[in-house]
DNA sequence: CGTACCGTTGAGCAGGCTCAACCGCTGTGG
DNA sequence: CCACAGCGGTTGAGCCTGCTCAACGGTACG
């Protein structure tokens, strides 16, 4: 559908009485964004941008997994973000990238000019508010992503992990897609790779996943599964 | 002068080329905004706002540091992040407060209603622009928080700490302030305070830096410690 | 001067990291 | 068709560092 309205942006939006994760865009501003936008396909894998390179574009995902990165000093990488479908990023300020992106299935985004979206931001001060309630939505989300990080015990901050990929999977309920390598999942969780394992394992172990290959988790005991996100 | 002009945003601009934290209101904009807001004083250690209470007001601090934090059902305290002048926050959206705020000094502040501030957004494209600078700029502040906290080792998570509490110290170069206790650090940090005693004892006694007192830290080596602050 | 709070220091324990071997699947070339 | 290498993932052994529990020290305030 996105494909022929044009990019649409999903976060809750402002003011109270509205806890929704909604559509945010009227059809007027997707179409006034698909306007300014252009659109790309790229391969699993594929380097949409490096860190510190010339932040010339924004982008929306259209469909696909992103992830957002660091390499540090040391060789360890930090993955700071998983972007899903309705996402924007790139708004790096300051003319360089802060981080690199990287397609984790294959993607389609919008890809739009920073100055061209400057203009149609100033232009359109609903369009802006839009943008704003977007980005305020991403802030939360990486503060939840450090609540999980500060956790102490693998197997809770990957239980965290595994319900918030639950809000962005589209498989039937109680089943998990897990669309990163375990590499990708322990960089965005602070741990190694064996202790993600592990953890996974120990959750299997209990009885409160199973595996479906190895991509796809079904919750079988969603009390303790909740119990556990929920208790540190 | 703040007092005068009304609240200020400190941010980095948008687009390309301006690398500077800068004040982001024009002075229409600082006036409009002191003309919906309204000052409020806080002493030290006063509760500004509760987690889940309805979220009616938007902040803007005009002097003073604020604490954002989160308890947990363990009783464990998450400091999500320190707030300095010409920082916003309480723009929570969906109606309720995320997180609780609490005065750590003395503090000033603009409130003002969500619904009034929304409608002079929507009014006002460049405003809304601003305030999209804002959060885009707080939102790496949290992804900066987020790296920290998933360093592995205490000295190195204080050092990192300390060099951020630097650039929003208005002291002289090589003194920072440490306007929170070691409790707030700590809780900020995912350490626990013994941890953070004992990282600014190590650091100490390896003559990286000295104390003057127990808020001000002097930076005495400023090679090793930005080496210990890259380092990870 | 006593009390309370904040901070420092010490001893022992636990959980995650590192190093390393092994497993299973995939793609490739003989 | 099979052998092999390569990659992603799992599992095991030992170490290291930060947590917990606990006692002590110093400073502010009544």
């Amino acid at each position: 559908m996105s494909e022929f309205l044009g990019p649409s942006l999903r976060a809750t939006v402002f003011g109270p009485g509205a806890k929704d994760v909604v559509g945010l865009l009227s059809l007027r501003q997707r179409s006034q964004i698909a306007s300014i936008a252009t659109s790309h396909q790229f391969p699993r894998g594929e380097l949409i941008y490096r860190e510190g390179s010339n932040a010339q574009s924004v982008f929306i995902i259209a469909s696909g997994i992103v992830k957002s990165f660091r390499d540090l000093p040391s060789g360890k990488r930090r993955v700071l973000t998983f972007l899903f479908a309705d996402d924007v990023f790139g708004l790096a300020q300051s003319g360089q990238y802060m981080n690199s992106a990287q397609a984790i299935t294959p993607v389609t985004l919008y890809r739009m000019r920073v100055s061209t979206l400057a203009d149609a931001l100033r232009r359109d001060a609903d369009l802006a508010v839009q943008f704003l309630c977007k980005v305020v939505h991403e802030r939360r989300g990486a503060l939840r992503h450090t609540v999980i990080v500060t956790r102490r015990d693998a197997v809770g901050r990957v239980t965290m992990f595994l319900r918030l990929l639950e809000q962005n999977s589209d498989l039937d309920k109680d089943r998990i897609d897990l669309p990163m390598s375990r590499v990708d999942a322990a960089n965005y969780l602070g741990l190694s790779l064996e202790a993600v394992s592990r953890a996974l394992s120990e959750l299997e172990r209990s009885g409160i996943i199973a595996f479906e290959g190895r991509r796809i988790v079904r919750v079988l005991d969603r009390v303790r599964f909740e119990k556990i996100a929920a208790a540190l």
